[in-house]
DNA sequence: GTGGTCTAGACCACC
DNA sequence: GTGGTCTAGACCACA
């Protein structure tokens, strides 16, 4: 678990982190009430710097996915807490916009479109029992 | 034209650029053949640094969406030159899949997301006679 | 009462017990003379920290709302031992201060800021035969 | 201006940092569109440390005073950006709750809350020709 | 030159 | 032992 860090990637190693544990709770591999190794640990196990690790949690917890307890460290919260709402949604389809702009640019039609969005989901229930 | 550029998103600005580009090849404002601005014009017109409208074309020129010629700026390609193959569309999931992750993480249900990329894929033609 | 405990909260647990002792007065469920549980008892039934509980019972003796006895436990004194005094109501102006500022920053008017001022006040009532 | 860190406080230098922003924006010595120092420099002039600095422009900038333009630094937004809205005001509402309760816990009747309350909002206009 | 990221090591509040 | 804060110094992307 949690080994997944590309040093040479240059997305953010807190985002590579970020991106590991939203995958992790995709998955219902850590469901909610899950307890996250601490910062120390994790920094130790992934071999980067606390405060990275630090941030990534820091900001997992603003966006409503960890709670970060006092004096055990962070909580997967229950799904309720960041369920998607409208202003989630409006986000995300502008964010599929651009890759839809350079899709269609290139050619690709609506039908395959759509099929490469679905098999991107459908992807993700792979190597999983996650529905 | 071009002048969607938004000086305090924390994209940058060459790559908000390189969408507005591919966003007008999109919607066939740009068609292939068209001569684009110089890079000193479109940076005195969007009052940005000249380097950062050369690192645009550069990329899209990577990206096979230009070609640069030496003395006569930057032209839009046949779409021959940048449709989509399968290096492409795997790299396009892979990113997806990352989207995808998140949104599942918070409920939301296969159909719902097929319903957001339809509607990304849709808003594009809207506002323009594409497609 | 006393179940109010947030571990998830970024106040810390000894402060939000402070709180709720405070309002217990507040509301006149805690008399002058009251008993409150032993350090222990109440951290058992928090689930707390023993330490956690004795600090917050210290810190409200020193601020004058409780008397600690040697072996009796803590007792709620009367009120003229923590009657507002002018260096109280000058360090609560002071920290309405802070709030004040970013509301008129916002565009907060007095009249909009006095109407919250007051609504806070009267929340404080409902709920209970206080005042 | 920006000199009123106190390094003996115990609130964070980060968040001293944000409230002085906060209320040069109150008094309107800063306006929409001011630029303020790079973090250097008002590391350097406050003798604190950049990522200290870095981290109150940040916040601020999330919570809607400033935008962080690329290779500008930061700037003040226009009031729109950060105007009152019924979220921020039910957290004020929650905030001053606690300090009514303690308040009206003291013996301090609606009447005097009120007089503090507007006491601390008049403060802020004296001393600058803020309206 | 600007902010963003990462590392490293220290101290403190909280529990 | 936990996270939060601060310092210090380095490198990089961006402009």
């Amino acid at each position: 678990m949690f080994t997944k860090i590309d040093m040479t990637s240059d997305t953010p190693i807190y985002q590579q982190l970020m991106e590991n544990i939203i995958r992790g709770i995709a998955k219902q591999e850590l469901t909610p009430g899950t307890q996250l190794p601490s910062v120390r640990t994790l920094a130790d196990e992934l071999e980067v710097n606390m405060h990275t690790v630090a941030k990534a949690y820091t900001l997992l917890k603003d966006k409503g996915f960890l709670s970060v307890h006092r004096n055990k460290g962070a909580v997967v919260n229950p799904q309720s807490k960041f369920a998607a709402d409208s202003v989630y949604l409006d986000d995300l389809r502008k964010q599929l916009l651009v890759y839809a702009t350079e899709a269609a640019c290139r050619g690709v039609k609506a039908g395959e479109w759509i099929s490469v969005c679905n098999d991107a989901y459908e992807e993700l229930s792979r190597s999983s029992d996650f529905m």
